[in-house]
Order: C-alpha cells, then structure tokens, then sequence
DNA sequence: ATTTTTATCTTGATCAATCAAGATAGGGAG
DNA sequence: CTCCCTATCTTGATTGATCAAGATAAAAAT
C-alpha cells in the first residue's frame, strides 16, 4: 500500500488536475510545501509503482489506478469530516486538519461504520462529495460567489481550507443549503453584499467570496 | 513532540515496568519486533530527550515526564478501544489494532470529546484502567486464573493481545463482571473447567485462563 | 537564430528508523 | 583468577523523505 506521504501526494495531483486541468511539479511543490526536487523525486517512485503516468519535462497524470487510490483517500477524508461534525459535533471549521490525519491510518472495516452511521453520505460538511466505494462522484455544479451578478443565490460548497473563514460563515450564519440575495456587487472596492429576509445585511471581500460556490435560484 | 515510533518505545517500557518491574533492552526488542540494536540506538534518543534514565549496559527506566508521556498514550488507547466498542459497535477482539494506530494521530480536542462522550470511563473494554489527564490510574486488583483454585470467581480483566482468544471468550459470554464458578483444575492435563448457572459447563487450557484475570466472590 | 528565462531535474547531504554482522563488557563457571 | 557466554553496543549499510545548490532543457523573448 502507499504511505502516507504518497496519499497526500496522489489526493493533491487529483485535486489540481480537477482545478486546473492538470498537475505540474511546480503547483505539487507549492501545495504541499515541498521543494520541486522533492517532488520530482516522488514522481519517479509513483511512475514506478504504475500510480501516474510520467514523462519527465513533459507533464504527468494520475494512472486510472492512481485515480482510485486517489478517490480513496479523498473519500476518508470526506466521511471522516462528516463523521467528526455530526456525530462528534465538531465545528465544520476544525475537522479538516484532523480528517487530514486520521484519513491515513483508518481501517476499511471502521470507515464503513462510519459510513453506515452516516446513512451512506453524499456530500462532507462543506459541500464536497464523498467519492462512493468505487470511486465514482456526484458532480456539484457551483460558481464561485466572487464571479456572481446580482441576483438570488443559494450556499451548495465552501472551500475547506479556510478555517477562520469556516468560523465566520458558521457564525453568520451561511451555511450548506442556505439562500441570500447577492444585493450589491462593488467590483473596485471589492466587496459584495447579502442579504436575507429578517437579517442585517453583509458584506465580505472578494478573495472570501472565491471560496464560497453557489447556484442561481 | 514525541514521534508515533518513540511513542510506541515508550508504551512498551512502561508494560514492561509493570509486568517485570524493569525493561531490558532486549525485551523491548522482543516486544516491538526489532533487533537490540535498534533498540540501543532508540534509547539513546529517547535519553538526549530526558524520557528516559538510561546508563548503557546497566540498564534504563523511564523518567518522570517518560512515564507521563507514556501513559497519555496509554490513556488515548484504552479512550479509542472503548469508543470504537461503545460508539462504533466494533467488536472487543477488533479494536486493539485499530486503536494502534489511532492513538498516535488523534487530537487531544478529539479525545475530549470521545471522554465526554463516554462519560469520562475509568476502564477500557478488556478491564483494563484508563489513566486520567494527570496520568493517575485505578490499580486494577486481580489474579490470572491459571493461577486459582477451585471457587467463586468474577471476570475483572482479559488481556487484549489476542484477538481469537477475545472472540471466543465474548462468544461463550465470558465478559468483564461475568461470574462463574471454576470446578475443576486439573493442572496435568492444563485443563480448567468452568460453570455457571443454567449454562453448560465450559472447559479452556492453561494457555487461555494464563490471559483472563479474576477475583474472588 | 540567439539569447534569456524559468521550470524541472540531478546530485550530494541529512535525518529517522531499521538490520546484519561483528565487537565488547560483565557476571557466572570453572 | 581466568575464561567464556550472552546481552548489549557499535558500525556500516539501506530505505524513505526531505532540502540546497547547481545543471539542463524547453519555452519565451529579442
Ligand atoms: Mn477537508
Ligand atoms: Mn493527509
Ligand atoms: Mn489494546
Ligand atoms: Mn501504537
């Protein structure tokens, strides 16, 4: 089986060819924090074991088995947060940290209590969808908030690398599911307003509004 | 902090402190599965790190915050064995593994809200104590019934080391508070024989009763 | 077509954890 | 008092993961 470390690196070559098409060293090196001699270095011992396909210099991607292994992971991951929120009662905001943790060490036979507890989830506490056993996803069509016109809007994802802003949305109150009025898009200031019948309205910056994904209504 | 190998050094000191009143490098080999040379190595890291008090060839034993370390990972795994019993509806023979790995990963956040869960519990699902925050633990008082003799006996504690030796005894009913009756020892044949009310009556080898701790009733 | 830039690769080194094989110290046997 | 046995230690090597510094190739700019 892979390490940990080979985990971390196949759910983060996942996660940019999703966002952006495909994975390079450079943008491996950035989102783990690692030197690109290091990550070259893992490349090779990926290709190795048939987990990606690489052609040095010339780009890389996940292998279909890779991609499994990869969806695996993604998957504990995902229940694992949901876990933690709904039958630990965990803040949304501090789950992903520990999800990143234990998402290596648990075993299939607890996964699936889990699993089973959870009524055989769809979607972790953010928005995200929980690969099923064979690695197949429901795909969440979403928009980031920041690209929106004015308009009615409803939360379906909120990127979970944020906590501070996870507290802040927890705390105002827009959640999964929730529905507001894009009431004012001030593109030179960079901030935008929401409003909701029988609240004060907000305002959040751009760069916070990147992270919530929403749907027209 | 402590890595997840040191801390598994320092678990297996700390048993073997209780078991034989001192650790010697070579059983801390035998138990951890290494050669003592490995072990050697280790216990000068964990001696730079003052955990323990050890002089080469005359022997070690864990200092003061050694022993606390330990059972703060003592404490974390008797908290996940009895969650995963309690909570997660795992088997009593299945958690051991499980809470191995576990315990080196969990948060302290977590582990609170597992001990809340369970509200605050003194004994894990084999008998075994559950050390507070400061490190105190209840002494558990109890003897092997390999040693006994024929009488009135309560189960108080089973070793957690074997898996199939669990699952037969949660099978045949023998659990933590079980009372019986030992009616037979015939030590040539390492054959115990035990009764309890309208049950038929059980036999089980030396070997076996060496694992499960009693007292008189 | 050259030159320059820059992402990617290679190399040599380090750190943790480990083993195999061989050295050694100390307690017991003679 | 010497010899020997055995547990313990030391040494040299390996594997996984990593970095710093320098080499290189492909793309971009001139
Ligand atoms: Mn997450
Ligand atoms: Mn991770
Ligand atoms: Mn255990
Ligand atoms: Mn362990």
């Amino acid at each position: 089986m892979a390490t940990s470390t080979e985990e971390n690196y196949l759910k983060t070559i996942l996660h940019l060819e999703e966002e952006k098409g495909a994975a390079k060293v450079g943008d491996i090196a950035t989102e783990l924090q690692l030197t690109s001699g290091t990550v070259t270095t893992m490349m090779h011992a990926l290709s190795e074991q048939g987990l990606i396909d690489y052609a040095p210099r010339k780009g890389l991607k996940l292998s279909e088995e890779g991609r499994l292994s990869a969806l695996q992971v993604v998957r504990r991951h995902r229940l694992i947060e949901l876990f933690l929120v709904e039958v630990m009662n965990l803040d949304w905001s501090e789950v992903h940290d520990e999800a990143e943790d234990l998402e290596h060490v648990i075993s299939d036979r607890l996964l699936d209590r889990m699993d089973e507890m959870l009524g055989r989830p769809t979607h972790d506490p953010h928005g995200d969808p929980i690969p099923d056993r064979e690695g197949k996803v429901t795909v969440v069509v979403s928009t980031s908030l920041a690209k929106m016109e004015v308009g009615s809007y409803r939360v379906v994802r909120v990127s979970d690398e944020s906590s501070d802003l996870l507290e802040w949305l927890n705390q105002k109150g827009l959640t999964i599911g929730q529905e507001f009025e894009l009431s004012r898009e001030d593109r030179a200031a960079g901030i935008l307003e929401i409003r909701r019948a029988g609240e004060e309205s907000l305002q959040l910056g751009l760069e916070a509004a990147e992270q919530v994904f929403v749907e027209a209504i």
